[in-house]
DNA sequence: ACCCATCCTTGACAATAATCAAGGCAACGA
DNA sequence: TCGTTGCCTTGATTATTGTCAAGGATGGGT
């Protein structure tokens, strides 16, 4: 396979720390794929074969149960999911589909927990990783019980809005159906807090998002770092 | 300190692979304490310096929002607790409080950490424990996400069963003002749900639980692998 | 036995969220 | 231009869940 392909992975803080030979032995079985959108990359219940890790594009986990479905989180470069299925050689509690045409790099799962063994820099890589997936989704579910739907939305724009750089003004990164069951409600509960949040100074034209008065929406959302993030 | 306290502690898997001289270091600087049930050992937000271990009794860990609370999980012997935390030097994102009488070990995290770096052994027991704490907190989420209060209570007292080791009759561990904020409820609403389920097969007199017919409870509940583990 | 506290349950009601059924609107191709 | 399609929104209705207020039941303690 081509080196230069890996570079991206290389520089990830996950295989960062870790020695060129043990680098060398974890992608002699991997390979980079592209993926249009819409694929199912993997499903709930099958083994954790490979460690996924996203070079561009974005992707969706989500879960189901009894014919209902849920979308859990986005997964956006550069960084790796299910991780933890990876490392208890367990299956997948998750599924997880593209969200567009996206560059994946595939590393069997076996080879990521025999060279965890052997390389110090990279056990500890995974461990802070794993950490820090671990925390997001304490948060995750802290803003599930915590929070009714409509103080989730607000709260999810304002950390939407951080990442995309703070201004007042921002996109939406995918359709409202997909952000409905991120949030946990439906399509149409989704519109209709939207129209609730103009009471707080937010505004909404398709899938552009204005915070007309950023003060105003702040008291109403609350965020919290424990919750949110910290501002950093 | 005395030795022979740390016995339970070396048994541990989070412990029992690693080598002597890194778990006297590792002890050294911690100790074992007994508390009184009702007693916060942690708050959410404090800068995380010790790595908890319940070794006997149980804690409840909990996080709280605007005035709000709910109860996250029970944390039983022998296990730990707030190892995210500990792990990346973070504030804990969850408090934690004794629920009876408990024995419980604390070690400095800035000892994990270092031993972590030193012992593979170590090293591969704390990303074990971490990817099965991280898959819990993902089974919670889908729990929480893609069922009903009365699906969630359903599963709950069939997985709680099954812990207890798959009679029919069983005792439940708290309080119902506790388990209802822990499925994400009311206590009100944590009564009808149980008279709810009466018409599935399910009986409750005070904390004791009995299952009339598992078929009926179980065609009802659908419990899942994938959210509820194995049946192992 | 009595009081008292705690815990749980109930009932009436309100709020929140889901479902069902139309409809609007923009994008696209014929 | 017209239809079609997909996506989102709306309104009406129902279901689910939470809130408030009151009332058992239980188990101390005196």
């Amino acid at each position: 396979m081509p080196d230069s392909q890996f570079d991206d992975l290389r520089r990830l803080p996950l295989f960062s720390a870790m020695e060129n030979l043990h680098f060398d032995d974890l992608i002699r079985a991997s390979y980079v794929q592209n993926f249009p959108g819409q694929i199912e990359l993997v499903a709930e219940g099958e083994p954790a074969d490979f460690l996924h890790v996203v070079l561009s594009g974005s992707v969706e986990l989500f879960a189901g149960w009894n014919g209902r479905e849920t979308s859990m989180a986005t997964v956006r470069p550069i960084s790796t999911f299910i991780l933890a299925a990876t490392i208890r050689d367990a299956p997948y509690l998750m599924s997880a589909r593209t969200l567009e045409k996206s560059r994946i790099a595939l590393i069997p799962s076996q080879d990521v927990r025999s060279i965890f063994d052997r390389d110090g820099g990279f056990a500890r890589a995974i461990v802070d990783e794993l950490a820090q997936c671990y925390r997001s989704v304490v948060r995750n579910a802290k803003d599930l019980k915590l929070r009714s739907s409509l103080e989730r939305l607000a709260n999810y724009l304002l950390r939407e809005q951080r990442r995309q750089g703070g201004a007042s003004a921002f996109e939406l990164p995918f359709d409202k159906k997909r952000l409905a069951s991120l949030l946990g409600m439906t399509p149409e509960n989704l519109s209709r807090a939207f129209k609730s949040l103009q009471a707080y100074g937010v505004d909404v034209d398709g899938s552009r998002v204005t915070i007309r008065d950023q003060a105003d929406i702040e008291r109403f959302a609350k965020p919290s770092p424990l919750i949110d993030g910290l501002p950093t």
